[in-house]
RNA sequence: GGGGAAGUAGCUCAAUCGGUAGAGCAUCGGCCUUUUAAGCCGCAGGUUCAGGGUUCGAGUCCCUGCUUCCCUACCA
């Protein structure tokens, strides 16, 4: 095995990678290191730029041609008694990656690109540089990255531009780059080689970064709000808090089942019952379900509990939470919150968010109350929704309700405007604090509210059940299968029941799916584009 | 799960009715000290996603499979 071909057999390589070997070997010819080392006192190219003198440009120019001037008219002059040169230029190193290269024979001009700044001009000149640096001007490949040294100057065409002194390289890319103009832009490779995207198209990369700066700011505004930050388990015996497909796996030293987490919220419940007055979790939880643009396997969500709140207390904390990140998104952006784009839409965030009643928003969608169940059934056929199950029963009214309030009433509510929807029917949230005063309605109702914005659930939020026998008389009744709806618990938790026995204060509990926040205030319109690594299929070679 | 589109050189894309697979950029060789997707001259680069079928002949038509994207349904 020689050192050229480490792993794979010369003829394997392509021949695009192989030359890139042979120019990295021709700069070690150089006594250059490809691969770099230590830098300290770097500038990044945005601080470079910042860093340019125009005073200092001019006056070292002018210098220059005094001294041409002199020279011409009188060429026995030494140097030295040439009118003075004056260099009060800043000089700055700066590393980056090349992302374009001019050679004109005698002058390279090179482009790079940092985490700072699209594109940064170096000339490379024979005449300035280094021997070595120039050398290696001449035989770099684009993606490679480099490090380059010397004063700042406007070319002609008015570019600042940092005129080498020296170059060397940092870094060898050995594989051949997207192309220069039109970029890379097949989403298969941007997905699975993301390293690779994020150079070519730095928008890529400052998503990242927003959303990095938003999850920051949703931590500072809670823990101004007295929240503590906690972290529960991942690894669980049984998943609950939600109904999802788990993810299994299995614990070798105990010899028994895990699943991966599907929500935090009964860990975080039991936080409540042990004291502590407000906790949150920023959460990565797992489902074993579908993939499309708005579900990733793993997804983050925000789960935060208050003793002695309710869902009215989570509602003013969402609304200033979700109005504090768009503030950031804003301010990061350019533009505004009572006008951020997400598609073709214009989202106000400014304004106060839209507050409707679960079933006056029926009414309005519908023409009729949720509590005329005949027509809500006539109605519900007429639409072609399903009102019974497979072994023919009919559902109960309530969740026929539930279909059309789906189908029509969900998509009546306004995009461009945040709204909540409150008030959601009790047997539909079997985990929720009933509201009261409305037990001996038709629809008796629970605290709880949803959230939507652009068309996208953003989460929900709810007085929490706080009574231990309810709450048994619930997980037994789902075990039981009696309740056929997806958003309920199949789980049933023993020591979790006994939490509630020992007494959870009552609370306000609120949900809100980061991933989906993100991809609002970035205006991604797919999951894939907020997650750094989206699950992709593996490919066999 | 259902429907639609796509996959051709390293990248971005062409290829008419089924008739010799092309271009730009990148690479390679040459020229060039103020370029901006630099320019000029020249060379090279292909398992047309995979497998089968029809045909004298398939990138193109048919079948199967793989992958990605979009629409739709569902969990957040």
């Amino acid at each position: 095995m020689t050192e050229d071909q480490p792993i794979q057999t010369v003829e394997e390589i392509h021949h695009l990678e192989q030359q890139r070997r042979e120019n990295r070997r021709a700069a070690e010819d150089l006594g250059l290191s490809p691969y770099g080392h230590r830098e300290d006192g770097l500038y990044s190219l945005r601080e470079a730029s910042e860093a340019f003198d125009e005073a200092a440009d001019e006056a070292n120019k002018s210098s220059l041609s005094a001294r041409k001037d002199a020279k011409k008219a009188d060429p026995g002059l030494s140097d030295d008694e040439l009118p003075a040169l004056v260099d009060e230029r800043p000089v700055v190193r700066v590393a980056g990656r090349v992302m374009l290269s001019r050679d004109n024979g005698s002058l390279v001009w090179l482009n790079l690109r940092d985490h700072s700044a699209d594109s940064f001009q170096i000339a490379v000149s024979k005449r300035d540089c280094d021997e070595a640096g120039f050398k290696y001007a001449k035989l770099l490949d684009l993606g490679d990255i480099v490090v380059a040294e010397g004063p700042l100057t406007k070319t002609r065409t008015g570019e600042i531009t940092c005129w080498a002194s020296t170059l060397r390289p940092a870094s060898k890319c050995l594989v051949p780059p997207p192309e220069k103009h039109a970029g890379l832009t097949d989403t298969e490779i941007r997905y699975r080689q993301r390293y690779l995207d994020m150079w070519a198209n730095p928008d890529t990369t400052r998503v990242f970064m927003l959303r990095s700066k938003l999850v920051r700011a949703m931590r500072w505004y809670l823990d101004g709000l007295g929240f503590v930050e906690v972290e529960t388990p991942v690894l669980q015996q049984q998943a609950g808090g939600a109904a999802a497909r788990p993810f299994m796996t299995h614990m070798n030293a105990l010899d028994i089942g895990l699943s991966l987490r599907i929500a935090p919220e009964l860990y975080l419940k039991r936080l409540l019952v042990g004291g502590m007055p407000r906790v949150y979790e920023v959460s990565r939880n797992f489902r074993n379900e579908g993939v499309d643009k708005s579900h990733n396997p793993e997804f983050t969500s925000m789960e935060l509990y208050q003793a002695f709140g309710n869902y009215e207390t989570m509602r003013e904390i969402a609304e200033g939470l979700v109005r504090e990140l768009a503030t950031v998104a804003a301010g990061e952006r350019g533009g505004s919150i009572d006008a951020m784009p997400f598609g073709d839409l214009c989202v106000d965030y400014a304004s106060d968010f839209v507050r409707v009643g679960y079933g006056e928003l029926f009414e309005q969608a519908l023409g009729f109350p949720m509590t005329d169940f005949a027509r809500v059934r006539a109605e519900a056929e007429r639409r072609g929704l399903k009102t019974k199950s497979e072994d023919g029963t009919a559902f109960d009214d309530i969740l026929v309700v539930n279909e059309l309030f789906e189908e029509v009433a969900e998509r009546s509510i306004d995009p461009s405007r945040p709204t909540f929807v409150l008030d959601y029917p009790a047997a539909l949230s079997p985990l929720t604090r009933p509201k009261a005063g409305t037990l001996d309605d038709p629809i008796p109702l629970a605290e709880r509210w949803d959230l939507f914005v652009a068309g996208m659930e953003i989460g929900p939020a709810y007085t929490e059940l706080n009574d231990p026998d309810i709450q048994e008389a619930k997980f037994r009744e789902q075990l039981a299968g009696i309740d056929d709806e997806e958003s309920t618990f199949r789980t049933f938790d023993e020591d979790f029941i006994n939490a509630l026995k020992v007494g959870m204060p009552p609370a306000g509990g609120l949900g809100l799916g980061i991933d989906r926040l993100v991809m609002l205030m970035t205006d991604s319109r797919s999951i894939r584009d907020v997650l750094p690594f989206p699950m992709m299929r593996p490919v066999d070679k």
